[in-house]
DNA sequence: CGCACATCCTGTGTGC
DNA sequence: TGCACACAGGATGTGC
């Protein structure tokens, strides 16, 4: 489920607890969560080293160690789970019948970081460093960095004869935006997501642009507000859906002019938009 | 090359 | 209530 703003919260809250930790011991209790790296090979990356920094690139989240990198990407429904230690860990995950799922546990010296996904879509990878992790490697401009210009911004939107919803959920041109936050931005600009990327003004793309970074830094405040707890294995970010104004709003009216919200189907995804003001 | 589509999984909500 | 089906905030490989 999380799109950059959420990871981004996620890294912020996983620094100040895990930097400068060392990892003593790791369990892979689901492998196919390390697929198609072998469960070993992750526990002997991570074993016996230190976190020196968590980062993040578009939707992947890294431990950075002293040598080598834990890659985590959550995908739909993966998240993080904080256990006191290993005894709270063996207590709680994977007991049924509301045992709290865990697919990979980190032990440090001071807690269990826990990565779990009910759906088994997430993954967690090993490298010998971010620009080695393959995902990563294909990604384009932060949106949040200085990099995202107008000027790089136009010149990936002429290159593109695509949908603008599709354009943006294309996470080589821009990496970060998701379905959500894709449809936000575009309600923002007051464009039809069904409208190609090299068709728009440049007016339209200032629009655009401005409407992307608006977006993802509300979205980013709303998930420090309160920041991540994941030593509450029942913790997600709150309060999100208010600050939507289209997704999964299907048939309220538009904030902007009060017709009813679209919904319609791009790419086998679900976009959300008002016909009459995004043109 | 660009693009549409199926696929990987499991849980939840909806309508009959 | 039980059941079938649609759908879910993502990325990747396949075939056209």
């Amino acid at each position: 489920m999380p799109e950059l703003p959420e990871v981004e919260a996620i890294a912020i809250s996983l620094r100040l607890l895990v930097a400068r930790h060392k990892i003593r011991c790791v369990h892979v209790l689901h492998p196919i969560v390390t697929q198609p790296q072998s469960p070993d090979h992750v526990t002997r990356s991570a074993e016996n080293h230190k976190i020196q920094s968590v980062a993040r690139r578009g939707k992947y989240l890294f431990l950075v160690l002293d040598r080598g990198v834990i890659e985590m990407h959550f995908r739909f429904d993966g998240h993080l789970i904080w256990f006191k230690n290993a005894k709270d860990l063996l207590d709680r995950a994977n007991r049924k019948p509301d045992g709290v799922h865990v697919d990979v546990a980190f032990e440090l010296d001071k807690g269990v970081l826990a990565f779990t996904d009910n759906r088994h879509l997430g993954r967690v990878h090993a490298w010998e460093s971010i620009d080695a992790c393959l995902g990563a490697a294909k990604l384009g401009i932060d949106p949040t960095s200085n990099e995202f210009t107008q000027a790089a911004f136009a010149e990936l939107l002429a290159g593109s004869r695509r949908p603008l919803k599709a354009f943006l959920l294309d996470q080589s041109g821009i990496a970060g935006i998701g379905n959500i936050y894709s449809c936000e931005a575009l309600w923002h600009a007051r464009l039809d997501p069904r409208r190609r990327a090299d068709s728009i003004t440049s007016a339209d793309r200032r629009r655009l642009h401005k409407a992307i970074v608006s977006v993802l830094r509300r979205a980013l405040e709303c998930c420090l507000q309160p920041a991540p707890d994941f030593r509450d294995p029942d913790w997600w970010f709150r309060g999100i859906d208010d600050i939507l104004r289209v997704y999964n709003r299907e048939g309220q009216a538009c904030r902007r002019d009060g017709h009813p919200i679209r919904r319609l189907a791009q790419g086998g995804r679900s976009t959300y938009f008002c016909e009459y003001c995004q043109k």
